[in-house]
RNA sequence: GGCCUGAUGGCGGAGUGGUUACGCAGCGGACUGCAAAUCCGUGCACCCGAGUUCGAUUCUCGGUCAGGCCUCCA
């Protein structure tokens, strides 16, 4: 297995190399929990879920340490708290839970660790210490800032020379600044805010430190995948590196950086900001997870990809497909286990899933087309290549099936049963009205040799 | 203004210096009482201009357009 990955430091696909093979560590931005997550906060969720898998079965599930922190110490937090008259933990804790939900609908596996910064503040307060004790940060009026000119590779992740960057600022610099580009590490709370105790006053930390801490208190420093969305590259990422290295003296902070592309709506991006929000929560109650996770993945995960409802539906019929081909190979013994070279070869180029979801159709076709002994091994492949990246995993019969209670399930089987009825003796137009009636219940029919089956149009 | 991406058929979306993406939708056929599903076949593309080359959608340069970041949005 040779993997590459395209890494945002260096601008190229470069072979992916562990520093200890018996202990891969990968982390990844997660979110704010002030609020349910809109689909485009799930896209690196499900996108570097595939990676994490992909690093299991390479190395070995115990060897890959993957953490994914929360922030849970924030502006919009202390806001939604205030308005609801209760305390942060209660808001932070509800959307946390519904977070989680929500990822494991969508497949993904639960990260092996899940810091909150609330829970890392020792480790925060301990990282700035010493930078302190660095020359790499400052304290001024009650904050304590990190000095962009102690670190001279700040700016190289994103891209941007330090003196652009000042020249480029468009933002007042606050006075106790030494530096335009400076950012704070610790900074005060404002009244009814909650607050910390520090060698610097009562106070909350700044968001670049809390994953850097975290890191290191989760993972180790230095780590050798760091992913996130492309708009933390600058500033989050840039500040991120500098901390670590300069907290730390090792050089790396992460090995690889790997950033997704955003998820547009229309032609506007899509944020909380705005109002055109889709939240996955939501979207959860009208499509399968599933389908979810395969539209966040038919596109290349570093480019944009535009967000709407033919996205979805298209990603269902293709979901259909597959399961359809599975379904009707029910009777088939799936031989061998291993993923097909060519999905692996596919999804080791930099996550290509757009080309490894090419070839499980092409498996799927060999499933319905070939002989006894293709369609077995065809089966094996199509299940262990899908089931890598957590897709096929439920039973076909429940795919198109799952929706239905047991009351709806019998009357269903009535009306089959009185249509094959109604076959049997020729009489075509009761039949078709008891088509009509299992359609109007968003109920398909199928007719074959061996009497009728049926599925759901539209799987929830 | 600075930095950085991208532009592929009706839609989504890979990839390649000369040959099929793939899925959905369309069309013709098989199967079916009719359908559905499936199978067989099929049409439709590589932003514009110049250059390199025997040959460019693929490389280089320019242009146009779109998007991202430069403000604690994944």
């Amino acid at each position: 297995m040779t993997l590459r990955l395209h890494d945002t430091m260096t601008r190229e696909k470069r072979d992916f190399v562990p520093a200890d093979p018996k202990r891969v560590t990968m982390y990844v931005c997660g979110p704010t929990v002030y609020n349910f997550a809109h689909v485009g906060n799930f896209r690196p969720v499900v996108v570097f879920d595939v990676l994490f898998r992909l690093l299991r079965a390479a190395y070995g599930e115990d060897a890959v340490l993957y953490a994914a922190n929360v922030t849970d110490v924030d502006d919009k937090i202390n806001l939604k708290a205030a308005e609801e008259g209760v305390a942060i933990e209660v808001v932070t804790d509800r959307y946390l839970a519904a977070y989680n939900a929500d990822a494991a609908k969508l497949g993904a596996l639960p990260p092996t660790f899940q810091p909150r910064a609330t829970q890392t503040m020792a480790a925060i307060i301990e990282m700035i210490e010493r930078l302190v004790r660095n020359n790499a940060a400052y304290a001024a009026d009650g904050h304590v800032l990190f000095n962009t000119t102690a670190y001279s590779e700040y700016g190289k992740l994103s891209g941007r020379p330090l003196d652009e960057m000042i020249a480029g600022a468009r933002v007042d610099v606050a006075p106790y600044k030494r530096n335009p580009a400076d950012f704070v590490l610790w900074k005060p709370s404002k009244p009814g805010e909650p607050e910390w105790d520090s060698p610097w006053g009562k106070g909350r930390p700044g968001w670049h430190i809390e994953c850097s801490a975290m890191i290191e208190q989760t993972l180790g420093l230095p780590i050798d995948i760091h992913g996130g969305g492309i708009d933390l590259v600058f500033p989050h990422h840039e500040n991120e590196r500098a901390q670590g290295v300069c907290a730390t003296h090792d050089q790396t902070y992460s090995a690889f950086w790997l950033h997704n592309g955003f998820l547009n709506f229309g032609e506007e991006k899509m944020s909380k900001s705005l109002g055109n929000v889709a939240l996955a929560h939501d979207l959860l109650k009208a499509y399968p997870g599933e389908a979810i996770r395969w539209a966040l993945l038919v596109g290349h995960y570093r480019a944009p990809l535009e967000w709407n409802s033919d996205l979805l539906d298209q990603a269902r019929r293709s979901l259909d497909r597959l399961y359809g081909a599975l379904q009707r190979a029910a009777d088939v013994a799936a031989f061998a286990s291993h993923p097909s070279e060519a999905f692996l070869a596919a999804l080791e180029d930099d996550l290509n899933t757009a080309q490894a979801m090419a070839e499980l159709f092409g498996l799927a076709s060999k499933l319905e087309t070939g002989s006894a002994e293709e369609k077995a091994r065809a089966k094996g492949e199509l299940l262990a290549s899908a089931n890598l990246i957590g897709f096929l995993t439920a039973d076909p019969e429940t795919w198109f099936k799952g929706g239905v209670d047991e009351e709806l399930k019998a009357r269903i089987n009535g009306l089959i049963t009185a249509r094959d009825e109604a076959r049997r003796a020729k009489d075509w137009p009761q039949a078709d009205r008891i088509r009509a009636e299992l359609t109007a219940l968003n109920v398909e029919v199928m007719d074959g040799p061996a009497g009728a089956t049926w599925r759901l149009k539209e799987q929830v």
